[in-house]
Order: structure tokens, then sequence, then C-alpha cells
RNA sequence: GGUGAGGUGGCUGAGUGGUCGAAAGCGGCGGUUUGCUAAACCGUUGUAGGGAUAAGACCCUACCGCAGGUUCGAAUCCUGUCCUCACCGCCA
């Protein structure tokens, strides 16, 4: 959510910053309910100063055993005006509110200036780009050989759109979610958390993902509540209407969860294999920090993506979102891309954003300053990674000439002692 | 699912219709004392919004989980709701 106080001192810098995400967002509304909601306030607050100043006064000449008939007809006289003040006020503040919670937030004057993905600079390329003296195959021919995943089965019982994991594959899928567990906590500092799955509404919009993204969630008891579409949601809202002291911060935190995702929006985009699924897991890494630190801390969030990338011998690039691809509540992104030999393309695997102040501000969580002022926390997060993507990339760029896929040694100890995956 | 108890400031916790934004303690901040540490003592310390101002000082309003209601007046009474805890039932 973006403050109420600087929109109304810096309207042409909002407007010009939203302008650069593309889309039409009504400023002006906002100022209008703003001005009809402080003018009620204000007249609001006169009549209720009147009315405490005379019910003051009734009490201490009852005290006395004196006559308050006079003084009591005087309050009822503009009772009604405060009953109507009260609900025109509230209705007003919801209108704003809901009006505020709508608006994406401000690009960061840093963000790269562009209208869609095409212009997304790439920042780094890790690895070189692997070769095969032989067609390598993608990773639903791969994984149909290797006896992995059983697409038809999953489809059985949850229908198109979900995997169930087989054999090595499910063992391969579990080795690295560890792996990833393992290397955030032990080298990179972060706390483990694993954290309810099922959200309250709330706190789905104090990350951002309500009131404008519902159709893309699993709603349960009729709206009430959500399947987590990412840990994000409810790791980062842990600390929601909390006030921390500034030596608290930063927060690192890591969270696997399976993430659930309606993808209405995408119906057809990516169906084969599991590029693209409504439920698939996730390693999360969350931070909560001070607005000081908030972009040094993005860097190294993003590197602590990247790193078990690396350690597996993974190709990739790290670009930067431009204006016009940035995600609702994030003022700067990175997007981690993972090579797939088997499709000649990039996987998106790790999104990694720095949201300011927009989603503490939505929850509610602030820190102590060093001079005792409150201020609202910046909060970030980054994919530390998306399971299947990685997955993919990972046999795919694995895979030999005789069809089995040698594992990187780094998962060994994951593994069991299957080093390799054989044909089935 | 049933019964009962409860949600008050950064924290603990008192407060059953008016003088309560709210006792007390802890913590924080400032100071005195102190060889250092500890302790003691004094003072100070909620949040948000609106208004005023060059900026402060200042004024007003709201907030005792949340939403309604009763009343001239609600932390306090009533209703609903969310959450927490305890016991019972059920259950991996």
């Amino acid at each position: 959510m973006l403050d109420i106080k600087f929109i109304r001192e810096n309207p042409e810098l909002v407007r010009e910053r939203l302008a650069l995400r593309g889309g039409e967002y009504d400023i002006q509304k906002i100022l209008e309910l703003d001005a009809a909601c402080r003018a009620s306030e204000t007249e609001l607050q006169k009549l209720n100063a009147e009315r405490n100043a005379l019910s003051k006064k009734i009490g201490a000449l009852r005290a006395k055993g004196e006559l308050t008939a006079e003084y009591e007809a005087r309050v009822k006289s503009f009772s009604a005006r405060i009953t109507e003040l009260e609900t025109e006020s509230a209705r007003l503040d919801g209108e704003r509110r809901a009006a505020l919670l709508a608006t994406p937030n401000l690009p960061h004057p840093l963000c790269p200036p562009g209208a869609n993905a095409s212009a997304n600079p790439v920042i780094r390329t890790h690895a070189v780009r692997p070769t095969y003296s032989f067609k390598p195959l993608d990773h639903v021919t791969l994984c149909e050989k290797l006896g992995l995943i059983d697409f038809e089965r999953a489809a059985k019982v949850a229908g198109s759109g979900f995997a169930c994991f087989t054999n090595a594959g499910a063992r391969l899928e579990r080795a690295l979610i560890n792996f990833l567990l393992d290397l955030q906590t032990r080298e990179r500092g972060y706390r483990e958390i694993s954290p309810p799955f099922i959200i309250r509404r709330d706190c789905m919009v104090g990350t951002g993902q309500l009131p404008k993204f519902e159709e893309d969630m699993y709603g349960i008891d009729e709206g009430a509540a959500f399947l987590a579409p990412t840990a994000e949601v409810p790791v980062t809202n842990l600390y929601r209407d909390e006030l921390m002291p500034a030596s608290a911060l930063p927060i690192k935190l890591v969270a696997y969860s399976p993430c659930f995702r309606r993808e209405a929006g995408s119906t057809g985009r990516d169906t084969r294999g599991i590029q693209r699924l409504h439920q698939f897991d996730k390693v999360e890494l969350v931070k909560i920090c001070t607005p000081e630190t908030s972009e040094a801390e993005h860097e190294l969030l993003t590197a602590d993506a990247e790193e078990p990338l690396s350690r597996l011998g993974l190709h990739f690039r790290t670009i930067e979102l431009c204006t016009g691809d940035l995600g609702f509540s994030a003022q700067k992104t990175f997007d981690i891309e993972l090579w797939s030999p088997g499709r000649e393309t990039w996987l998106e695997v790790s999104s990694s954003s720095n949201f300011g102040d927009y989603q503490a501000r939505r929850m509610n969580l602030r820190f102590k300053g060093d001079d005792g002022k409150n201020r609202f926390c910046h909060t970030l997060n980054a994919s530390g990674t998306a399971l299947p993507r990685l997955f993919i990339a990972l046999i795919e760029t694995f895979q030999q000439a005789d069809g089995t896929v040698l594992l990187p040694e780094v998962l060994a100890p994951y593994m069991g002692g299957v080093e390799r995956l054989l044909l089935c």
C-alpha cells in the first residue's frame, strides 16, 4: 500500500512512476476520496468535542444533584448528525483504503524503464551453455524413460496441471528440497520455518495477492481462507502487526512449502510436463529489514538464490525486470532463469523482489528506529528456488548419451547412494 | 463438536457507566550517584488521524481484539464475530 500522505504531497510523481508500469491507475479518485474523507472527519471531530464537553458537564452537575435536561437536549440536537458523519467517514475511509489496496507499488527509481519482458536487461550469466554430442531430450521424454513422474495417474486423481513424482523422481524432489534448505540454513544464515499452508484472508491482503488476484488463488471455507500460493505469504505475515526492535533486524527466513495456483489466466500455456502446475514445491527466502539496508539486502538475497544453482553446476542467467514487467507489490525485481537444453529456452526459477514498505504498510509491520519513532520495515523475498523447473533443468542438463542422468556430486548425501538415474 | 475462562499500552497486569488514554511493575530514554560493573534515586516514555505553525511548542478526535447496539456519556452493559487458553469428545 502506498502512503496516502506521500500521494497527497507528490501526486505528479506518483502518476509518473505508475505510468511506467503501463495500465490505468486513477490517482485523482484517490485524492478526491481522501479530501472528502478528511472533510467529513474534521466536522465529526468538532461535534464529538462538543458532545464530550457537554457530557462532562452533565456528569459534574449530576454529582451535585442538579438538573441536566437542558444539556441533554443540546447533545441530542446534533447526535443524529454525528451518526450520519460516522457512517459517511467510515464509508469514505473504506473506499479510500480499497482504492489504495488496488494500486500497485511504485517502481524503484533505478528500475529500468520498459513496456514488457523483452526490455528486461540481463545482469549476469553463470557457467557456459552445455553442449551435447546427441540431440538432448526434453524433460517429459526423460521422465517417461526413467520413470520419474506419472502424469496420467496424477490427472486421474487431481485433474490436469498436476504431477505425481515417482521412484527416483520422488527421491530427487525430496533431495533437492533438503539440499536447498540445508544450504540456506547452514551456510547463509537463514532460520528455517515450516509454515501453515492455509492462509487467512487478511494475510493474503498483507502481501498483496488480494484483493486484486483472487481468481488466481484456491479459496476454501467460502473465501475466508486460501491455499498458500507461495510460502512468501505465511512467512512474511508471521510478523504482521508487530513492532520490532531495530536490533532484531534483519530477519532472514527460509521455508519449504507446496504452492497452489489456479493459473486462471494461463490455461493452455506450458501445459506439457511440469513447467506450469497447479501445485508445485518451492523453497522460499524471506527477509525483513530496515529501509536503509534493503537495497544491499536485496543484492545479497539474489546471490543467495543463485548459490545453489551454481553448486549444482547449472547454466543460468539473472535478469532485472523492467517497470512494465514488475509484479504488483514489488519495487525492484531480479529473475533467475535456468537453461533448458531439451527445449532450448530459459526457465524462470526464482523471482527476487524488494517490496520496500509496500507490504509492511499493508500488514502493519514496523520497527522502532534509533530516534524512537516507529517506522515501517522493508520486506523482500526470493524463490530459492522453484522445484519443478529446477528438476527440468537438472535432468535435461545432465542427461547422457545412453539415456541415463548423472546427478551432480553435491546431491550425493541426499540421494542415498543413487548417483545416476537409470532407464526403467 | 461440547463446556468454561479470557483478549487492556513495547511486555506483564489492575480497572464493572462520567473526573480513565487508562494504576502498578518491567523495558526504553534522559539525569544524579559511581574507579569499573551492578545497584539505588529523580524525571520522562502509547499509537493513529485531523487542525494550527516557517518549524516546534500547541489544540482536537479516535483507539482497551474486531463490528454493531444501549446511553447525554462505554475499556466497563448488550449482541454478533475472530482469536487464545483449559477440560471433555473425536482424531493422525
